[in-house]
RNA sequence: GGGGACGUAGCUCAGUUUGGUUAGAGCGCUGCCCUGUCACGGCAGAGGUCGCGGGUUCGAGCCCCGUCGUCCCCGCCA
């Protein structure tokens, strides 16, 4: 293998197969590098030692494959090339054949990725061979592997269940396959193996696991594809507490895997507390997170700011960006989510003329660096917006979760905009650029941790339709509302809070995952409470509704998006660099070519007539 | 369904502000030269429907309308 050759291979008679990564002709001496996916070697190609080689060596291009006959020799001190894994040695060769040529490629990948997507993703082959790529693909074997080995270690049986099987109840929209047997029918891909899983733990199975391909046809985002691979499990008698230890321990496998030492426990935080603090329920610690700030304004103040002094008003801080220019200031404003009935104050000259103490305050507050920037996000009694301001005992109220939210995700457009000027991403960036350090078993910067893990967990039970004037649920319809609420789920749903959980880490979402409904009566309970008929639930999943009734134990759960974990490790701002062959946003893959027409045979085999719009 | 950014040589980009002769650069590519390069070097050369369609104009890469594609976001989706 090309990149493992190292100067104790010095004298060693080799073959070495691969692709012409670079070629440096001199005349009588041709330099190439060959590379495979172990990495490059340089082969000499001498026209005294092999005239014959040499001679090939000059019609050798970029990706033709070759092999090189030879031995592995020291290179002249001076000739060393500290740059290079192999830098100490090369291959003198007596012999080179060319096993295929290869056309020009539209780019190379000798290179880094270029800029035009397109073409990346139409000759994705080529993308593929590039060391970033190859490296991203083998973390994601080895966090694979390492997830595994820790499941299968805790008990866990890794158990496949059906891709051609029934809508299950996610919520997504379902990919349809049509049914050649049965005219007229459809299986649905599955969202998620959730009532299969649930199954298991019924038929006894006590501790499931599965690497689960799932299917959502929804539209596409950095973080959402089409298809995409979930970390599933289920286990019987099991408390929250039980599900954590499970993913805290395979994830601590997974990071470590990937050089990457990831402290367990991992943090809790209420979803309440975590729309307070942060502004969304995927939080992201690298930053500080956002200050309540509602003290520092008098009430006159607020007046004269127009600020609506019943909503929270908060400041987030981003570190060291330097003041900005008001130009600046402007190009940043469309960050601004403007339908949330929020609005914000980044102009901390001008408050300070207007009002100097509450300016003051409100930096001492943040505890702001005088290179910090700050900005005052509130809510805006003028707005209206369609949203419930009825305020629910011990809970948020839409508006105020508004509020929070415009300035969490102000907050995390910001962070994302000034990553260079803050740095708190910057490990990140680093494990990707240091192709050593991937491979490390020591933690990057010690005490340093660049990942940052986060439970999410007392999530409403219900949220509340404006439109439909009724309670709906946040969930899918199996989540058990947390035992003590139990008593308030018809007198007081808004009270009622579901006993599930989400994993969030560096502001994405991992998983989610919750303890399940084991009791009929419940069931039926909450599928009256979500305002689902007994003839609706027969229909979408009675089948699972007898399975209940046959001696179900108590179970729960969580599923974790494996592209997501391999892209946080990866470094990557985006899932397509840790999928082989991934969809564009408008969900086409550019080298397959899919989707497709089908030929009329084909639909008349599957009794389908398709009707265009014209 | 909606909003935003982008689209000029194989790739990365300049040129669009203020319409004006034959659209440029770097890398890559082709040919020749070169025995220590490793982003090799030197000389010469090829390569463009300026995404596509229409319009305004004496004249459009540049202005206008439409359309297609890629990316990001909202909706949607845990």
């Amino acid at each position: 293998m090309c990149g493992e050759l190292r100067a104790v291979n010095a004298g060693q008679q080799v073959v070495l197969m691969g692709w012409v990564n670079r070629r440096r002709d001199h005349g009588n001496l041709i330099f190439l590098d060959l590379r495979d996916r172990s990495g490059i070697a340089q082969i000499v190609l001498d026209k005294e030692l092999t005239p014959e080689g040499h001679a090939k060596g000059e019609h050798v291009r970029p990706e033709f494959v070759v092999a090189a006959v030879g031995k592995v020799r020291l290179r002249a001190p001076d000739a060393i090339n500290p740059k290079m894994e192999t830098g100490e040695i090369e291959i003198e060769a007596t012999e080179l054949r060319v096993l295929n040529d290869a056309r020009l490629a539209p780019f190379s990948p000798a290179e880094e990725a270029i800029q035009n997507e397109e073409v990346r993703l139409k000759y994705r082959y080529l993308d593929l061979r590039r060391t970033e790529m190859q490296r991203n693909f083998r973390l994601r074997h080895q966090i694979t592997l390492a997830i595994r080995e820790s499941l299968s270690k805790q008990g866990f049986l890794e158990i496949e269940t059906p891709i051609l099987t029934k809508s299950t109840p996610e919520g997504a929209r379902d990919f349809l396959v049509p049914s050649r047997v049965h005219p007229g029918e459809f299986y649905a891909l599955p969202q998620s193996p959730q009532i299969f899983k649930q199954i298991l733990m019924i038929s006894g199975f006590d501790r499931y696991f599965q690497i689960a391909r799932c299917f959502r046809d929804e539209d596409l985002r950095a973080d959402r594809q089409l298809e995409f691979t979930q970390v599933d499990l289920e286990m019987s008698f099991p408390r929250q507490e039980m599900v954590f230890a499970v993913v805290e321990q395979f994830m601590k496998a997974a990071f470590a895997s990937a050089g990457i030492e990831l402290p367990i426990p991992f943090p809790r935080i209420s979803y309440d507390e975590s729309m307070r603090r942060y502004g969304s329920d995927k939080p992201d610690l690298r930053l500080p997170g956002l200050t309540d700030v509602h003290s520092a304004f008098t009430g006159d103040a607020l007046a004269t700011m127009q600020i609506d002094p019943a909503l929270p008003i908060v400041a987030l801080r981003i570190p060291k960006v330097g003041e900005l220019s008001r130009k600046e200031r402007e190009e940043n404003h469309p960050l601004f989510d403007q339908k949330k009935g929020a609005k914000f104050v980044d102009d901390f000259k001008r408050l300070a003329k207007s009002f100097p103490e509450a300016a003051a305050k409100v930096r001492e507050l943040t505890r702001a660096d005088e290179a910090d920037f700050v900005i005052v996000v509130a809510g805006d009694p003028a707005h209206s917006i369609k949203a419930s301001d009825t305020k629910f005992p011990g809970r948020l109220s839409e508006r105020e979760i508004n509020v929070y939210a415009a300035a969490g995700n102000f907050r995390a457009e910001l962070a994302k905009k000034y990553a260079e000027r803050h740095g708190a991403f910057r490990i990140t960036d680093q494990v990707v650029q240091d192709a050593q350090a991937w491979r490390s078993p020591q933690p990057l910067i010690d005490g340093c941790y660049a990942f940052h893990p986060m439970w999410l967990t007392d999530f409403p039970m219900f949220e509340y339709d404006l439109a439909q004037a009724k309670w709906v649920p946040a969930h899918h319809p199996f989540t058990a509302p947390i035992e003590a609420d139990m008593a308030n789920l018809v007198t007081d749903p808004a009270s009622v809070r579901a006993n599930c959980y989400d994993l969030a880490m560096n502001g994405l979402e991992l998983g989610s995952g919750s303890i399940r409904i084991h009791r009929k009566d419940v069931q039926q309970v909450i599928f009256r409470a979500l305002g689902i008929s007994d003839d609706e639930a027969r229909a979408r999943f009675g089948f699972f509704l007898d399975a209940l009734e046959y001696g179900t134990p108590p179970h729960g759960g969580i599923a974790l998006g494996l592209d997501r974990i391999v892209m946080l490790l990866a470094g990557a701002a985006n899932l397509r660099e840790v999928i082989t062959f991934p969809k564009t946003a408008k969900a086409i893959d550019l080298m397959a070519e899919a989707p497709t027409a089908v030929t009329g045979e084909q639909l008349k085999e599957l009794h389908i007539r398709v009707a265009l719009k014209s």
